[in-house]
DNA sequence: GCCTTGACCGCAA
DNA sequence: CTTGCGGCCAAGG
């Protein structure tokens, strides 16, 4: 793996069903800290096969993106998976959150 | 090759 | 608790 976007994509591949990951997360996973940004366009350029309602940012909230539709269906394919959602829309990543 | 934008993060006020 | 500022990297125009 060379490319960043493929990088990213294969750890999100990874992360296991009702578990999510953090884009700082991934980025120090990768090797690089602070590099979370980055994470966030891979994440955009995306192919449909990569879980990506499984990667939130930090605090267990999801963040705002261009597509509401898709923010929408990410709390419920969470929500499937059997993470629950505070009344302010977090999740609770001490239990969800994994690490490689 | 420079400038702008963006699904971010951490700390300080 | 909320708001603001700086810093990091990658991709598109």
């Amino acid at each position: 793996m060379e490319d960043f976007p493929a990088s990213v994509w294969a750890l999100v591949r990874r992360i296991p069903r009702g578990r999510v990951m953090t884009y700082g997360q991934i980025a120090d996973a990768l090797g690089c800290f602070g590099r979370a940004r980055a994470v966030g366009f891979a994440m955009r350029r995306a192919p449909h096969d990569v879980p990506w309602h499984r990667v939130v940012s930090s605090r267990g909230v999801i963040s705002p993106r261009p597509d509401t539709g898709s923010m929408r269906e990410q709390r419920r394919r969470l929500e499937a998976e059997g993470v629950s959602f505070d009344a302010e829309g977090r999740m609770d990543l001490r239990a969800h959150l994994w690490e490689p």
